[in-house]
DNA sequence: TAGTGGTCTAGACCACCGG
DNA sequence: CGGTGGTCTAGACCACTAA
């Protein structure tokens, strides 16, 4: 069952060889993998090597391990909720679509009380960077988008600043080193406004994705709220048990 | 630095130390963390100690390694997309709201044509098992979902099937165990028939959630469409390099 | 050639679980 | 108590990279 000489390492053979047998229903969920010395012996492999198998199982949700018991085989949980967000945005490099981001206002703006809550700020004086931009994909455009960050820099808005348009690449190119980033979807009804800018009537159905960023500190110094296109843009998920090598 | 004396394992110590200075900027993105024998010298504890704790970063991509290179710190990815849907749905249970599933219709149906192409069949005369549902959460209307799975058994519809109204339970009651599952959420407007059961002005934006769920051989063997309240739903995500034991 | 990460071994001791 | 998984060691050989 398992090649000792092959170029394949042993603990990726069973770990494979017990993916299959999980798979096929050999094992079936709450039963108990064969202990660890079992594994060891049968294969006349070494323990760690074993453990190193059963890690990638562990690490993949297909089995898990209680101390003192065994390690047991674990349902799959189809009721998890992680989704892509499905769009031209991922393929567009590898599609070799044609795409650009448009610029359509960039200034420096002072505060204002919905800026103030994003940024968790006190003072009403500080200098916010503002940029919307619309992505057009095949000349027709798909996300509306208004960027804030804080402005540090006396400096005047540079041309980096705009060849990097995401909020994250905005963000460190004032100098700051996003660390984390949350980011909230929510259904919405397009805008007058936002319907002009996206070519679809008003009241269109939307996501409407708001993006803060987080300094190491885990304090706001980006924001943005994009409007996408309901009828050109979808969450996917996939999960459950599959080989990766076979899909 | 390290406790060798300390309940707390080695290799855990080690990574949180790593991603302490990794957080903290004192190892950058794109440099190379010390070599794994270096760090196994400097903390006197083997490779292998060392390796598990690198491991831990490898699976955050926090670092990746390049054989016969070094293991190099990563540049946080904010670009992910990964989404979780925020809804009340997984903080029924812990919060102790009021929430049950009502059963607005189950019956047996004939094949039409969306559920012959969704189902991926040939024949016209598979019978399929129809639930529709909504969920009440204190009282208030949420979520409308329709399912459909292919009838196999010729006994009536059971009691279980109606306790378990999630769409992998109602396949597994039916005696195919469900292996995987697509997901996919679009935007949409509430019909007149679905703002009714939602309590909702029609045409108000909500989430439609699409879901299939495959066996083990990948063939669909349940299907359902959600309508989510899109003043009651969201979906967020959050990114980054952070020490989940501080957030 | 020297240094890196990747794999593997044959032990060891521990904490935990069940009978 | 014996069996389980969790941690750790001190070696070994390999494939790969760069000088």
């Amino acid at each position: 069952m398992i090649d000792k000489f092959s170029v394949i390492p042993l603990y990726y053979q069973l770990a494979k060889l017990l993916k299959n047998q999980i798979r096929t229903g050999e094992l079936k969920p709450g039963e108990a993998l064969p202990s660890e010395t079992e594994l060891a012996e049968k294969f006349e492999i070494s323990r760690m090597t074993v453990r190193k198998a059963i890690g990638e199982l562990i690490a993949q949700g297909m089995v898990y391990p209680i101390q003192g018991k065994g390690t047991f085989v674990s349902k799959p949980k189809l009721d998890n909720v992680v989704f892509e967000l499905d769009s031209y945005n991922w393929q567009l490099n590898e599609r070799g679509l044609d795409w650009k981001t448009k610029l359509l206002d960039a200034k420096i703006i002072r505060s204002n009380p919905e800026l103030k809550r994003k940024f968790d700020l006190q003072d009403d004086n500080t200098p916010f960077l503002y940029f919307s931009t619309v992505l057009l994909v095949e000349g027709e455009p798909l996300v509306y988008e208004k960027k804030y960050t804080i402005y540090t820099k006396s400096s005047p808005i540079l041309e980096t600043e705009i060849k990097d348009p995401s909020l994250p690449g905005l963000v460190s190119a004032h100098g700051v080193e996003p660390m984390a980033a949350k980011k909230v979807i929510q259904v919405s009804l397009a805008t007058e406004a936002e319907g002009e800018v996206l070519n679809i009537p008003p009241e269109s159905p939307v996501f409407l994705l708001e993006q803060t960023i987080l300094n190491a500190e885990m304090r706001p110094v980006g924001w943005s709220k994009a409007v996408y296109r309901g009828d050109r843009y979808q969450l996917t998920a996939f999960d459950g048990w599959y080989d990766e090598n076979e899909v």
